[in-house]
DNA sequence: ATGAAAGCGCTAACAT
DNA sequence: ATGTTAGCGCTTTCAT
C-alpha cells in the first residue's frame, strides 16, 4: 500500500495533525519539525490520496474561479464543453466552480474578476482574456497570494501563471502553408488575410505561414491584408486585392472575417477557382466547407483546451502535480467538409 | 448538498447497510424493502459519491482487466499511452489494473484471457482483439456474470459489450476521398491498396472511399489491390498495377503495408508524381510524410481510444453511468508533414 | 434479513 | 506549537 500521513507521523514522532500542517503549508509548526517531516515525506515519496482528500474537502469544497467571455461569445462554446466534461469527472471530488464572465471591453474587467473570485475564497483560477498589462498585474497578484492561475486559449505572456493551455500558433501557420503547397502544386500566388497584425497571435500565424512557404519555395505571398475583424474592411480590401491580382491561386484566412472573404471571392466570380484555407470552425466556416467554398480549416481543439486546463489546475491544487511544461499545446488538426 | 445513502436509509426507515446492499445488488434483502429503497433512491436522484466510494474501496481495489496485444505491437503504443493517462487520473480512486497480453495467434487466447482475469477477481474488462466467434462468446459469458466489457480499437460486433470505443471507419474512407478530390482536381485515376477485404474494417474504408468518390464524380478507382499485410504481395501487385495504369494519379492506402507501397512507387519512378493518402502513423508512414512521399495520413486518435475506454469502464463500474451511445467514435483527424 | 460499527486517508475544529 | 478527535460517504464485518 501507498504511504500515508499516518506513516510519516509515526516516523517523525509527531501527530498526523502536524504532518497535515506541514504538508499543506499551514502555520504553527517549529521549523526543525517542519524540516524533518518534509524530509521523511520526500524520502518515502509521499503522494496524497485523492479520494481521501476529496472526501475530507466535501464539507468545504475547494473553489475554482473561471474568468472567460460570456455565453454570447459562441467561439467559446466548445471550450465550455471541455470544461464541463472535466467538471463532470471531478464532480464529487471536492471542488466547486465559480464563473466570472468578462467582455474585454473595459480595462479593469479581468482584474476585478480575479479580485472578486479571490474575495469569494477561490483557491485557483482559470483565466482567458486579452493579453494586457492590467491582466498581467492581477494574475501576478493572485500568484503572490499563493493562488495558482492557468491561462487558456489566449495566454498572458510574461505573467507568473502556472501554465498556458492552448494552440501552438506557429504550427497552425506551418500547417496552412503545407496545405497550400499540396493543393497548389508548382508556382502559385496566395493572399493572406488577417484581422490585426498588432496582435501577437495573428502575427505568429502569418509569420510562420510565410516562413514555411519560403522553405517550400514556388509559392509567393502577394499581399497581407488586415481586415480588423470587420466585414466592411475585409470585403473592400479583398475586392481590391482580387482585382489587383487576377492570377491569384489561394487565400489563407489567418484570422478575421471569413464570411467577408467568401463574399468577396464570389463577387469576383472566383468561386471554386481559389484554394481557401481557414482557421477555427465558426458557423460561416462550417457552411463554407460544406458548400465547397473553403477547402480546409485548421482547428485548435477547443474542447481539449477547456478540459485540460481545468484538469491541470485541479491536479495542481489537489496533488501538487506541476504541469510538465509551461506551454500545454493542444493538438492542431485539419478539417475538410467530410470531417463534419 | 447531494443525497447520501444515509438520507435514503432514514427515509426508508432502514439502516445504511441495507441501502448499500440494495444499491449494489447484493443478496439478502427482502424484496419489498429492496423496492422501497430503490424507489426512494430514484426519487431523490441519488448519485454515489465517487470520493467516498473510492476511499472505501481503497483496501480492496476494484480490478479492471485489460486484454490487448503485447508491447511488441507498436501500433498500440499510443493507445497504451491513453490508458496510462487515464490510469494516472484514476490513481488512488479505488482501481487496480491487470493486463493480459494476447497475440491473436491461437483461437482461444481471448477466451482464456477473459477467464483468467475473471478468476483473478476482475470487475470489468477492456478488450481489443480480432472479431471472431470465440471472443464474442467469451465476452457474452463475462456479461452474464455481471462483468461489463468495453471493446476498443477493434469491435467485437454482435457481442453484448457495453460499448465500443474506436474509429468511425466509414468516415475515414470518406475523408480519404475528400482529400483525393482536393489534391487531384478534375478527372483522375486512383488505386486502392488494402490488406484484406475479408475484414470488416478494411472493407468499410474501401466502400466508403468509393461511395464518396462516386458522389464527388470525376475520380475513378481503377483497381483495388489486396496485399494481405505482407511486403512481398503488396510490392509485386503494386508493381503490376503501376505498369498497367501508367496514367495513375493517386493511391489510397486503406490498410496494409505502407512501406511496400512507397518502394513500389519509387521503383516505378513515380516519386512525387502520385498523391498518396494513408491511414495511421506507423514509423514508415511518419517517415514517408517527412520525405514528401505521402501527402496525408488519416488518424484514429489512438490516445483518446485508450483514455476514453478506461474512463468509460470506470464510470460504468463506479457510478453506474452508462455511455451515451453504444459506439463511441474518436475524432478522425488529418495529418500532413507539418503536423508532426 | 437487518442493524451497528469500524475503517479507508485526510482535514479542521478543539484541546492542551 | 502540537496532539486528539470527529467527521466526509461508503463498504464490510460482525452481531443480532
Amino acid at each position: 500500500m501507498s504511504v500515508t500521513i499516518r506513516e510519516i507521523a509515526m516516523q517523525a514522532g509527531v501527530s498526523r495533525g502536524t504532518v497535515d500542517r506541514v504538508l499543506n503549508g499551514r502555520t504553527g509548526v517549529k521549523p526543525e519539525i517542519r524540516e524533518r517531516v518534509l524530509a521523511i515525506a520526500d524520502e518515502l515519496h509521499y503522494v496524497p490520496n485523492v479520494a481521501a482528500k476529496a472526501l475530507a474537502y466535501h464539507r468545504k469544497p475547494i473553489r475554482i474561479g473561471i474568468v472567460m467571455p460570456p455565453k454570447e461569445i459562441t467561439f467559446f462554446d466548445e471550450i465550455r464543453k471541455g470544461i464541463h466534461a472535466a467538471e463532470d469527472e471531478l464532480k464529487g471530488l471536492g471542488i466547486c466552480l465559480e464563473y466570472a464572465y468578462i467582455n474585454n471591453q473595459q480595462a479593469d474587467e479581468g482584474a476585478t474578476a480575479i479580485r472578486t473570485l479571490i474575495a469569494n475564497g477561490a483557491s485557483g483560477i482559470l483565466f482567458s482574456a486579452i493579453d494586457d498589462e492590467a491582466n498581467r498585474v492581477s494574475i501576478n497578484e493572485a500568484i503572490e497570494q499563493g493562488i495558482p492561475v492557468v491561462t487558456f486559449n489566449s495566454d498572458i505572456e510574461g505573467s507568473k501563471r502556472s501554465c498556458f493551455v492552448g494552440q501552438d500558433l506557429g504550427k497552425s501557420g506551418e500547417i496552412a502553408a503545407g496545405l497550400m503547397s499540396r493543393v497548389l502544386r508548382g508556382k502559385a500566388k496566395v493572399l493572406v488575410v488577417v484581422a490585426n497584425m498588432k496582435f501577437h497571435a495573428h502575427r505568429m500565424r502569418v509569420q510562420h505561414f510565410k516562413n514555411s512557404l519560403a522553405i517550400i519555395g514556388d509559392i509567393e505571398v502577394v499581399e497581407v491584408i488586415e481586415g480588423f475583424d470587420r466585414y466592411e474592411d475585409t470585403f473592400i480590401k479583398l475586392n481590391e486585392a482580387l482585382q489587383k491580382h487576377p492570377d491569384l491561386d489561394g487565400i489563407y484566412m489567418a484570422t478575421g472575417h471569413a464570411g467577408a472573404c467568401m463574399d468577396a471571392v464570389r463577387r469576383a466570380g472566383k468561386d471554386g477557382q481559389l484554394r481557401i484555407v481557414c482557421n477555427d470552425l465558426m458557423p460561416e466556416v462550417e457552411q463554407g466547407l460544406r458548400e465547397g467554398k473553403i477547402d480546409f480549416t485548421i482547428m485548435q481543439n477547443p474542447i481539449q483546451q477547456g478540459y485540460r486546463s481545468l484538469r491541470i489546475l485541479y491536479d495542481l491544487i489537489f496533488t501538487g502535480k506541476k504541469p510538465e511544461s509551461e506551454y500545454q499545446y493542444t493538438e492542431t488538426s485539419i478539417l475538410i467538409a467530410e470531417s463534419l
